[in-house]
DNA sequence: CCTACCGATCGGTAGG
DNA sequence: CCTACCGATCGGTAGG
């Protein structure tokens, strides 16, 4: 925590209370607090609460974005672009749990503009999962699904990360990743019983 | 809304508004308003905003959990009666989105010792879910997969609903259902291409 | 079910 | 970065 701008500090707490409390019951003396300075003291690095609320949401956003966008540069058959494009999103997800959880679940406090605009980018990281299965059930790689849904499914398993992936457990992101990809490509059934 | 008492219709107007600003930025004030009453008039039907919130989750968590034990009354093989387990989690998802957001998401501002009931009340619904895979592994239904690590990633998968579901839609809650089972279970890719 | 009110706390500003 | 403070709003109670 040394090493950090005072800003940066503010930042990595309100990813931690915003996370823990949730955006409404966080309060900036209780971040002023946790921090060591007056509720006062806050407004010489942030010129808000929704500020603060807005910078952790749009970053982790830029985030995703940026994995998703590296993934989609390769040239891969659809299964294999699938599978890293789950790898990439759970890597982002785990390296910044506290970011990923504000990002996914209080941006609903967001007021307009920020809150549409949310939503769009939203949207279209959504879409890029979904043109990866369109690719696939057009090539014959995957079933003929409903990739809408199957998009929704894909994303809503690993959204739900944050809320029981333990960073200091034995399960490493690449292998969480790598399971997931297994399970969400292969299914659970076993096909000789099939 | 009319042939409901009064305690009832608050409880429809708080999951509601629980659901789309949240328990903490949801004031007693902002309730009333919606029903009409004053503030202070809503302490005659319930205790504590807090007590609201309690029964809410408590009252979701039985309807998932009695949900859940029907299905384990049956006498099916694992591969359906997961599946039936999945529908029976949808049909309660989408027959009360409201309340099963509020289930989801707001339990945290429970204080204790609800709290505490409430996340031991969780894991064992979790459980049942991986007892259906454990059975399924072991009778050689399913993969040797990891069951604690797929019965988060189905659940997961599952929670989301409330998000996305639009009871309006042409997407009935059986499609939907049904359409969970089948990806969970044999998985998007084409096993001709494997 | 209402009026009137309680002490506590909120996000944020002025001024140094 | 602090003290001092603003008006607004919070959950809840007293008394009728």
């Amino acid at each position: 925590m040394k090493n950090l701008t005072r800003k940066e500090q503010i930042r990595l707490v309100a990813e931690n209370m915003f996370r823990q409390k949730g955006y409404a019951a966080t309060s900036m003396r209780h971040l002023a607090k946790a921090i060591g300075i007056e509720a006062a003291s806050l407004y010489n690095h942030i010129s808000s609460k929704e500020d603060l609320l807005k910078d952790i949401c749009f970053e982790s956003a830029a985030e995703f974005f940026n994995a998703i966008n590296d993934v989609q540069k390769l040239e891969l058959p659809p299964d294999e672009k699938l599978a890293a494009a789950i790898m990439a999103h759970v890597k982002v997800v785990t390296s910044n749990l506290n970011g990923s959880a504000v990002f996914l679940h209080e941006w609903r406090f967001l007021s307009e503009p920020h809150r549409s605009e949310y939503k769009k980018v939203r949207k279209a990281y959504r879409q890029e999962f979904r043109n990866i299965l369109n690719e696939g059930v057009k090539k014959g790689y995957f079933k003929p699904v409903d990739t809408k849904l199957y998009s929704l499914s894909i994303l809503s398993a690993l959204h739900w990360i944050y809320d029981w992936y333990n960073p200091s457990g034995e399960l490493s992101p690449e292998d969480l990743g790598r399971q997931f990809s297994y399970v969400l490509l292969e299914g659970v059934r076993k096909s000789s019983t099939k």
